[in-house]
RNA sequence: GGCCCGUUGGUCAAGUGGUUAAGACACCGCCCUUUCACGGCGGUAACAUGGGUUCGAGUCCCGUACGGGUCACCA
């Protein structure tokens, strides 16, 4: 096997040098879950908080696990949220390709750089040995049996065509050292290290040996990824060092819990990206929310745009517990998003979801957004809440009882009675004209208003709570309609 | 089991040797009121545990417990 030298100067030299520059690395598994969301945003933070560049690379080596559309999922996500990035599988870059498996020639050549360099070997151990190394100990390491073949007896191997992997080649002895930017020093012994597969039998590279070779030629200096990968990143730095390269700044994340025992999972009905979005919540408020689980920014603000995020983004926030994912705070947050929109803008994202619960054309949306607005936390409740203008629900008459606002099944039915003839004269047909008529009705009576409005808004409404008063909803509904729901109101009542 | 990591109210969290241990969500109460909400005000509630070090420890050290991660020719 001859090393092409020029080859790997070529590839060095397309490194860009002096920036700062992260990568989002996914697979392509046809969703995104809240955590690699996370872990997006904070690779995507850093490298904009310093200026640099931000990568996108697709890891489609597992074939059996490919689904079909899921880098577009990938792709709409992260534009969704605002997440551009400035290199990646569908634009040009000086480091491509950006997609994993068209980077598979590569690895084999760094693998035989690395024997060169003494930090690999190759492993011509069958299935079965390993086997037998296993059989005692299930979690026994490799023997490194290979790793003293003399190189005569590689030679006689290679010659006979026997297949074999490469290894990694860890010392025997003494303790590997790395420094992580959220979990500070951690050192280990190196006896607990494994001599781990870097290049398979077949040819491919292994998950962590591809991963080191790409961060390096993609000259990225932040890696940022989950705290499950801590205990592989000993290894990582050892190969990094083997190579003679610099090692990047790690940032390892702690999960999106469930629960105090179970990460955030599609698998046991954890919501993904897409189903927060199908449910009603809106990306500014997932992006904000998630950019707080896990993170603070140490100050009491908590409402923080992506640009905000992008100004104030510190390492030095990232958590080293796990935070549990909590659908009511995002709830609230989402509401906070809503209540903060144009009214404009609110209509545009709702109008669907009204649509869908309001067919009649004589009732104004626009009206109706104007008035959900301030109490609507997730979009999908939107329906169940307007669905009465519509069409009026049947309902108990007990609704009519309200303690506080002092009102009995009797002075219920007297007040639609007298309300209904005043209304009926009414000329103008709004929400302050009808309160003054009705306000009217309840002070000549020497009555608190309430029980004038409770009775008028149940008998329009049929709903114990709505989104909005007695004669709000009259002026939505129209005087006919208005006037035929009290008419059935009275009705009720009188059986 | 080995190695590594973590542990502040129900949840997210601030806190880097001296604080009445922030703030937010949730919850409860009160006020406002044309219902529910919104809004305003207030309240309940926490440093896992045992030892040190120190005048003084949520903060530093050691142990214990509990939880998590990892130990593949998966990623």
């Amino acid at each position: 096997m001859t090393i092409d030298k020029d080859f790997f100067a070529q590839m060095e030299a397309r490194i860009p040098k002096g920036e700062v520059r992260t990568r989002f690395a996914p697979s392509p598994t046809g969703y995104m879950h809240v955590g690699n969301l996370r872990t997006a945003l904070y690779t995507y933070l850093i490298a904009r908080h310093l200026g640099g560049k931000f990568l996108l690379r697709i890891e489609d080596t597992d074939q059996e696990r490919l689904v079909e559309g899921a880098t577009d999922i990938i792709y709409n996500t992260l534009r969704q949220c605002g997440l551009n990035w400035d290199e990646g599988p569908d634009l040009v870059g000086p480091v491509g390709p950006y997609i994993q498996t068209e980077r598979r020639d590569l690895y084999g050549k760094y693998a035989e750089l690395l024997i060169e360099r003494g930090g690999a070997y190759r492993c011509f151990c069958t299935k079965e040995r390993l086997e037998e190394l296993h059989k005692d100990n299930p979690t026994a390491k490799y023997d490194g049996l290979c790793a003293t073949l003399t190189q005569a007896e590689i030679e006689e191997k290679l010659a006979a065509g026997i297949p074999y992997v490469i290894r990694q080649k860890i010392p025997r002895e003494g303790t590997t050292t790395f420094v992580d930017a959220t979990f500070g020093e951690i050192t280990v012994p190196n006896d607990t290290l494994d001599d781990n597969v870097l290049i398979k039998s077949d040819g491919l590279p292994t998950y962590n040996f591809a991963n080191v070779i790409d961060d390096h030629l993609m000259g990225i200096t932040h890696v940022v990824r989950g705290s499950e990968y801590l205990s592989s990143s000993p290894k990582y730095n050892l190969l990094y060092e083997a190579f003679g390269w610099d090692i990047p700044t790690y940032v390892h994340c702690s999960p999106v819990m469930r629960d105090a025992q179970h990460k955030m999972s599609k698998r046991h009905g954890d919501p993904s990206y897409e189903d927060l979005i199908a449910q009603g919540y809106l990306c500014e408020a997932v992006v904000n929310y998630v950019a707080l689980l896990g993170w603070s920014p140490g100050g009491e603000q908590e409402i923080f745009s992506l640009e905000d995020l992008v100004k104030i983004f510190d390492l030095k926030g990232i958590s080293k517990s796990p935070a549990v994912f909590d659908i009511v705070k995002l709830k609230w947050m989402n509401a906070e998003y809503i209540k903060a929109m144009s009214p404009d803008a609110f209509y545009a994202v709702a109008e669907p979801y009204l649509k869908q619960a309001i067919t009649n054309p004589a009732i104004d949306l626009k009206a109706v957004a104007a008035l959900v607005q301030p109490r609507c936390e997730v979009l999908t409740d939107l329906a169940e809440r307007v669905d009465f203008l519509d069409t009026l629900p049947d309902y108990d008459v007990q609704m009519y009882v309200h303690k506080k606002s002092k009102t009995t099944l009797e002075n219920s039915l007297h007040s639609l009675q007298t309300a209904l003839p005043v209304l009926e004269a009414l000329e103008t047909w709004n929400n302050s004209a009808i309160f003054e008529a009705l306000a009217g009705l309840a002070a000549a009576q020497e009555v608190k208003n309430s029980v004038m409005l409770w009775p008028v808004r149940v008998a329009v409404s049929g709903k114990m709570s709505t989104p909005g008063g007695a004669t709000e909803l009259c002026e939505l509904l129209g005087k006919e309609e208005s006037l035929n729901r009290i008419r059935k109101g009275i009705e009720l009542l009188s059986k």
